[in-house]
DNA sequence: ACTTTACGCTACGATACCGTATCGTAGCGT
DNA sequence: ACGCTACGATACGGTATCGTAGCGTAAAGT
């Protein structure tokens, strides 16, 4: 009952140094399959559709080997959530409205394409009440947010932004009417909202002087 | 097998009109004790985690009662949820921006403090890949934006917006920080924060003329 | 009082899923 | 060529959950 078991707790890619130069072929082709198994499934069922029999169904995989790999369900699926999407490079327009429509535009393109992006509900879902996952999370949602971070940060330096502009509150104006577009009010997330949505956050829509008087286009 | 199964098919309530007039007592009971525990116990674990013993167990109703109200575990959950939370009303404030910010505060208060909300990724979640939960939802969520809408239209009657303001997308400016503020981003979600995404969303962050102006307090 | 209706309880059958044991086989390094 | 390591297949044991059957009992309605 103790780490002589045959099955599962000698686990692939453990003995030398040698693994880390030239891994055996078997194990990094192994783990590449389950993940891309892992990935799809995830996107298509969220996390509790992602089930271990199926993930060995689909990837071909004996359920043994899986095992082998990953000590319980959950850190495989955690080690495949938080290798989801490609990070947002940050643009560099000239100046900051540029950059804003061409990162919103971006994540806006990611958010209605990007088939990863379906898991997200249901790792929100789970993060609410399990702090590991809300942990995963918190690294991966950090990664999207970086970028706006920078073109904010270029922007006070530049003098673009107000100094008492708070960060944290400009990118939730500028991102969640995105996220919010696409899961909560479940309209289309085209481009063009996103331009609107800078628009607004940046230059607001009522003109300056108060009511009444001709409204500025947006 | 057909419709003379004594348990589960005889549906309590179902006989007269009388049962309309004065209903028996048990059946209501029954009936509220079971979406009560149902509604607490979705908000403590989700869609997955609300199942027919655990209600059973925490209303203190027999399993195979909850089973004669409802035909399916779906149908008791889409029923609870359906009935989920208390509709916001549209304030009066005078002009747009009070009531802006006196609506997104009792928003941002809902989304921090109800209980209930915390079912809500669950839901959607399920709604990306059950259309009818979508549909269940899309109502819920009609329901939180139409008191947006009502003071929108009424900032247009009385000109203190744009004629061609979108609706659409400036409730999603208003409340899409929100949303985010609470399950993406995982910040605090204070009335000072909804105050100031109003702050942007009408007015704006940026100087109207420009660059290297002196900043407007926000 | 008597009937109808609703409820409680226990026990099931049927799945689905997790994780392990066991044994045989194939690939890899040396 | 030989041993070590990883993989495949099958079969389990254990648990959770859905939904139903078959009873007896209690509470309504008349």
């Amino acid at each position: 009952m103790r780490k002589g078991s045959p099955t599962s707790k000698t686990r692939p890619g453990r003995s030398a140094k040698r693994d880390i130069e030239a891994p055996d072929q078997r194990v990094v082709r192994s783990r590449r399959t389950i993940l891309d198994a892992t990935t799809q499934l995830l996107s298509e069922r969220g996390l509790s559709g992602a089930t271990v029999d199926e993930i060995s169904r689909r990837s071909g995989v004996a359920k043994t080997t899986i095992y082998r790999h990953w000590p319980t369900r959950i850190d495989l699926l955690r080690d495949a959530c938080s290798k989801l999407g490609t990070p947002l490079e940050a643009p560099d327009a000239g100046n900051f409205e540029g950059d804003a429509i061409a990162l919103t535009s971006k994540l806006a393109r990611m958010l209605r394409s990007a088939q990863w992006t379906s898991v997200l509900p249901s790792i929100i879902d789970a993060a609410e009440r399990e702090p590991d996952i809300a942990d995963m999370y918190s690294r991966l949602q950090q990664g999207y947010s970086a970028p706006f971070e920078a073109i904010i940060r270029r922007a006070l330096r530049k003098g673009e932004l107000p100094a008492n502009t708070d960060a944290a509150t400009l990118i939730a104006a500028l991102t969640g009417p995105l996220f919010y577009r696409r899961w909560f009010s479940r309209e289309p997330l085209t481009d063009a909202f996103a331009k609107r949505i800078v628009r607004l956050a940046i230059g607001g829509a009522v003109p300056r002087g108060g009511s009444n008087h001709k409204p500025q286009m947006i």
